[in-house]
This record gives structure tokens, sequence and C-alpha cells, in this order.
DNA sequence: CGTGATACGCAACCAAAGGTTGCTTCAATG
DNA sequence: CATTGAAGCAACCTTTGGTTGCGTATCACG
């Protein structure tokens, strides 16, 4: 069951965009609206915009130097965020599988009764 | 990272709504608009626009029964999403673990080289 | 059979979010 | 000190999640 509770941080990692900035973070350690922008297919107003909406929630934290602003991930934030996305999936994955196995088992009584006809 | 190819999938288990309804028709079997919006803070047509979304990306089929039009997920597509999930987030795990490790290794030589001065 | 209730679909409208362009401000560097 | 590179600010556009209002089809029952 999903928790309804930190919707703010699914909604955050929600966005296509936000995750590419995330991993782009994540592999070049540290990085600033201008120097994402060039790697991603959107205007450098629109990543300051996200990294903004990642800072609101704590997935990043930024350190301005001079004229730049770096920004870099918050692990533990992000360690959290990670968790909830595989707390979900596994939840989704074994209600299936239950659903699956209730599937079977139905129907090899059918098959049962059916021979015993 | 990313596969970045799915994009659709994602951001139609993104919205918070969508995932409510998914969670309902899992613990119900089915449901339609009417019914899952009683469980819902949203009215019928909005969850009718989900339910309509959720189709086009094949997470749900719907099944015409008199007036009533009756959804259910559709497992294997569901089972793809939930295993993006958990890849995303365990992806991202090992990441922030692989620089947890490499910090620590950087402060027990930092340590060392002090201890030697 | 027809009349009311119920489930749905369609359309117009609204607000928030992601995105753009254009311009200003501020710091580094020649 | 003039210029350039980075960031911030503001107006605007489009999509998306949401609403209200209304028309339509199907069932259920006197």
């Amino acid at each position: 069951m999903s928790t309804a509770v930190d919707d703010d941080l699914w909604s955050a990692i929600g966005d296509p965009t936000r995750r590419r900035m995330l991993d782009l973070l994540l592999s070049e350690g540290s990085g600033t609206a201008t120097s994402l922008s060039e790697r991603l297919p959107v205007t450098r107003q629109a990543v300051a915009k996200h990294l903004a909406v990642l800072d609101r929630v704590g997935l990043v934290h930024a350190a301005t130097a001079g004229r730049e602003r770096h920004f870099r991930v918050d692990a533990a934030r992000l360690a959290r965020a990670a968790a909830q996305l595989e707390q979900v999936g596994s939840s989704w994955d074994s209600r299936l599988q239950r659903i699956k196995r209730l599937a079977e088992t139905i129907e090899r009584q059918k098959q049962e009764t059916e021979t015993n006809e």
C-alpha cells in the first residue's frame, strides 16, 4: 500500500527530467543549472526550477561559489526516496504474485472437479 | 541509470491518484470509475480520465457489462512497471553506497596521513 | 411499457506545473 | 573599467489534473 504520506518526495522524483538530473548529479558529483542544462533537452531556466523543487524537498543542497551555485545530492534523502520506490515496486510484485498463485490454485481445483464428474 | 525509454509507464504511475487507483484495483479485483471515485478524494470524471491514461499505456483493461465498465489491472504490465521502480531504486541505492564507501576510504587515508606527520 | 434512478461520456472551464523567451544583476577576468 | 559568463526574475504558453454541468444509455420496477 502506498503510504500516501511522502507524496512530496514521490512527486519530486516522479518527473523524468528531475530523475535524469539526479542521475547526472550522482555520476558527476555536483553541477550547476548551466552545466546540467547542457546535457539535458531543456533550458537552463527549466533546470533551475527543477533544482528549486529538489532543493525544497531536500534531495539536493546548494553551495554558492563565486558566481556559480553548485548543487549536490543529499545521499540520505535520496536513499530514502530510493527505498520508497523499491518498497512500492516490491509491494505490487508480491501482491501480483499472490494473485497469480491464487489463480493457479483455483485452476487446479477446477481441473480436479472436472475429472471427478 | 534511468533507461529513459519507458517514460510513458513511469509518468502513468508517477501520479499519486493513479497509484492509489492501482492499489484499489489490486485489492478489490476490479472496479468502475464510480466505485473507485467513492474511495478517492476526486470526482468520477477525474477517475475516468486517469483510467483512460492507465488504459492507454496498458496497465488496466476495460470490460463493458451492461451500463458498467469494469476495469482490472494487467498483471504483466504492472509487474514490468514495478520492476522498473525497483530497478531505479536499487540503482540509486548501489551508487549511493559506492559513494559512501569511497568517502570512508578517503577518510581513512586522511587519518593515516595525519598520524604519520 | 414507461418512468425514474444509475452509470457513463462529452465539453467547457480552471489552476498548477513544466517549459520557453527576454531582460536584469552580479561576479570574475582581461 | 568593460566585457563576458553565470544566475535570477518576470511574463507568457501549453499540458495536465481537477471541477461543474449536461446529455445519453441501461437497468429495474410499478
